[in-house]
DNA sequence: ACTAAGCTATGACCTTAGGTAAGAGTCAAG
DNA sequence: CTTGACTCTTACCTAAGGTCATAGCTTAGT
């Protein structure tokens, strides 16, 4: 019968042999035999358990349940796997809600970041105050200002050029609005639109599209756009949705 | 200017006190004033700024991060929270791959049930003892020996009555091979089966669709049904990944 | 002013699943 | 027999508080 040692069972199992250590400890995992020099030594079944062990540790069970799952006869493994089943689904859905409100989080910054932009091209005194003070009351004294020093540390002469290049896609966008949103020439200009986006900070599917909902729910984007021409936020709006549901992963 | 005790405070935000005093500790959220009691006074301001890390709180930010987030001043949000973005998803993604190996955890575990009532029903000893072997080698002993000690401690009778009324369905189905996957009436003994394999923990969409797919990936699934009827096996596994796509979550 | 009830403070220990380190003993090869 | 690699135990550390215990404070009612 073959004989492991802390170091070669850690080894085989791709654990630490703290983990070992930990799993005697708690109880989980003893070793076959204890030397007089209280060295550890496993046989074939440990090995055997200790990769039981990892199989439902990598399901996310606690070391607790796992030993509950391998040491009590009278455990139900489908309903625990049910039950755990139910939990990780919970915890997906929270991530997925969480991802929302992050997306949500990072359109608001660009919105203010926006809203800053048109402030700085000279939209009247009025409406500056008035932006100012709603993302105050939305974001806090603190964060805004961060947030507006951290535009404002932006390189002048980036910030005109990725200003002067949104304008022009803009225009080319408005131009195209007789064509249909699915036509190529279109999906191209969102693609740069996308692009240019992305220049700060990763603009994943989920937020652009996000964004996109926001050209017709926002007024102040509808607002902006519909001057520009009639229907052209809507139109926006169906072009950016459109590339993200097409767009590969 | 109105101020909040710790427990007037804790009520407004809807956290304890105990959070109230750890993020004093660390910095986090300090009183406005410490009485010479040493009560802890906070004031409007500490509230927003506790509203603040709540936010990001519920975005599962660390408190640490959420430190640096509200004083650091040189702070990139905008970057922070893309990072923040692919650190949930990864997250998000690994639910869905643990959810996947539950659920195919959860379709062996209904596999070897059924391997056993086969077994039952007299398919001869040397399968029986292929399957076993197998089994054991695939699960350990002492998993198996437990598993099997659960289903033989089932209620015979229900045992019976659910095996009859599968075979029932089964025959229908068999039947009923020669309508589409799609027919209402196949749906129907689908909807039935399905609630049937419910009867004794959850099964979800996802995992009655695994088990849809086993009909033909797995050999012995496969053998079985097409020994009852050829193109069975791929029939019930159309029939399944249908009804599981036209079901409501 | 006094007292009881309720509020608060500090300190300490507990939780998961090990990581990391110190100091001492042990094994195997040369 | 030495040296280097291995192993032992002990103990402290992580995040975000929960849960006591003990002692001091505040406030409402009398």
């Amino acid at each position: 019968m073959e004989k492991f040692s802390v170091n070669r069972l850690a080894k085989l199992a791709g654990v630490s042999v703290r983990t070992l250590h930990h799993y005697d400890e708690i109880g989980l995992l003893k070793p076959a035999i204890r030397a007089e020099s209280k060295y550890r030594y496993y046989g074939k079944e440990e090995l055997l358990r200790l990769q039981q062990i990892l199989l439902y540790k990598e399901m996310d069970f606690t070391l607790a349940q796992i030993a509950e799952i391998l040491d009590d006869p009278d455990f139900d493994l489908l309903k625990a796997l049910g039950e755990h089943r139910k939990q990780l689904q919970r915890k997906k859905q929270r991530m997925a809600a969480l991802l929302q409100t992050v997306d949500k989080t990072i359109v608001q910054l660009k919105t203010k970041k926006m809203n800053y932009e048109e402030m700085y091209k000279g939209f009247g005194k009025e409406k500056f105050e008035a932006y100012t003070k709603e993302a105050k009351e939305r974001w806090g004294e603190e964060t805004i200002n961060q947030s507006h020093k951290k535009i404002l540390a932006m390189d002048k002469k980036d910030w005109e050029a990725l200003k002067q290049r949104g304008e022009d896609i803009n225009k080319a966008l408005t131009a195209a609005m007789d064509l249909k949103p699915e036509d190529a020439g279109v999906q191209e200009l969102i693609r740069q639109h996308y692009e240019m986006m992305g220049c700060h900070f990763d603009v994943t599917k989920e937020i652009y599209r996000g964004l996109g909902s926001m050209y017709v729910e926002d007024e102040r984007f509808t607002a902006y756009y519909e001057k520009y021409r009639p229907g052209l936020a809507a139109f926006l709006r169906d072009a950016i949705h459109l590339f993200c549901a097409n767009k590969p992963a």
